[in-house]
DNA sequence: ACTTTATTTAACTCTTAAGTTATATAACAA
DNA sequence: TTGTTATATAACTTAAGAGTTAAATAAAGT
């Protein structure tokens, strides 16, 4: 079962809180560069630069609209990562049923609660 | 059907690339700092920040085992950033359906192909 | 007690990335 | 053609983050 390994900039482009609202308003519907920077305090020209980096991952593309440049989302870039991260999970999981990783878990202490380490 | 929304801390881990090798390679069984850091060219203090950083954005935890800090994967977080993005694309998808995103596709020019754009 | 092993923390450097404003480009409208 | 709308690019500033080495902490081994 061969799955394809996202691109750093996928996750680089996904690391931005800006970036990821912009993936959220376009899941609703294709916009305009104006639509995308309205709901945020940031210039337009962050914005574009923004998209810039989204299209380069190939989260989202863009279309020709007279003078607009409406984006929409590349779903299965989404899609690519999601079953990315997914299989790894998997082995995990399929890891930890192991009985040898069993045993070697009941020889040591248990886990350290989140917040307990400095 | 409420799902959770990842936290930036996660997003902000998964983006750099020495990190996504560290998850991938907890994937098969729990690691030591050392036995983690030895694939790697960077110096192990190095690694002990990636790790921190991991273990802040709910990726991995630690257990104890005398001298050593064993890290193991917790694969819920990864699951939840995979739900997000599936979400994502499913809402997309919904909205693709639509006979009026249909017909708005419909007006206009197609998709820029890749690498056109400058 | 002293040494070794395993890991973390601190202090620092360097690069990258996100924001800004100002300017350029491009298509349309009058 | 001149102006207006929509977006992109350039030049610049600032801050965050990834790496380094050196020193601190902590548990075991001798």
């Amino acid at each position: 079962m061969p799955f394809d390994i996202p691109q750093d900039a996928t996750f680089t482009a996904l690391a931005d809180p800006t970036r990821r609202a912009i993936l959220a308003r376009l899941a609703e519907g294709q916009a305009t560069v104006a639509e995308l920077a309205d709901p945020f305090q940031i210039s337009q020209p962050a914005i574009s630069r923004h998209l810039r980096v989204l299209e380069k991952a190939g989260l989202i593309s863009t279309r020709i609209d007279a003078q607009r440049r409406p984006r929409q989302l590349n779903p299965q870039a989404l899609a690519q990562v999601a079953t990315w991260l997914t299989h790894l999970a998997a082995r995990y999981e399929a890891q930890y049923q192991r009985l040898d990783a069993v045993l070697e878990d009941l020889q040591s202490d248990p886990t350290i609660p989140e917040g307990d380490m400095k």
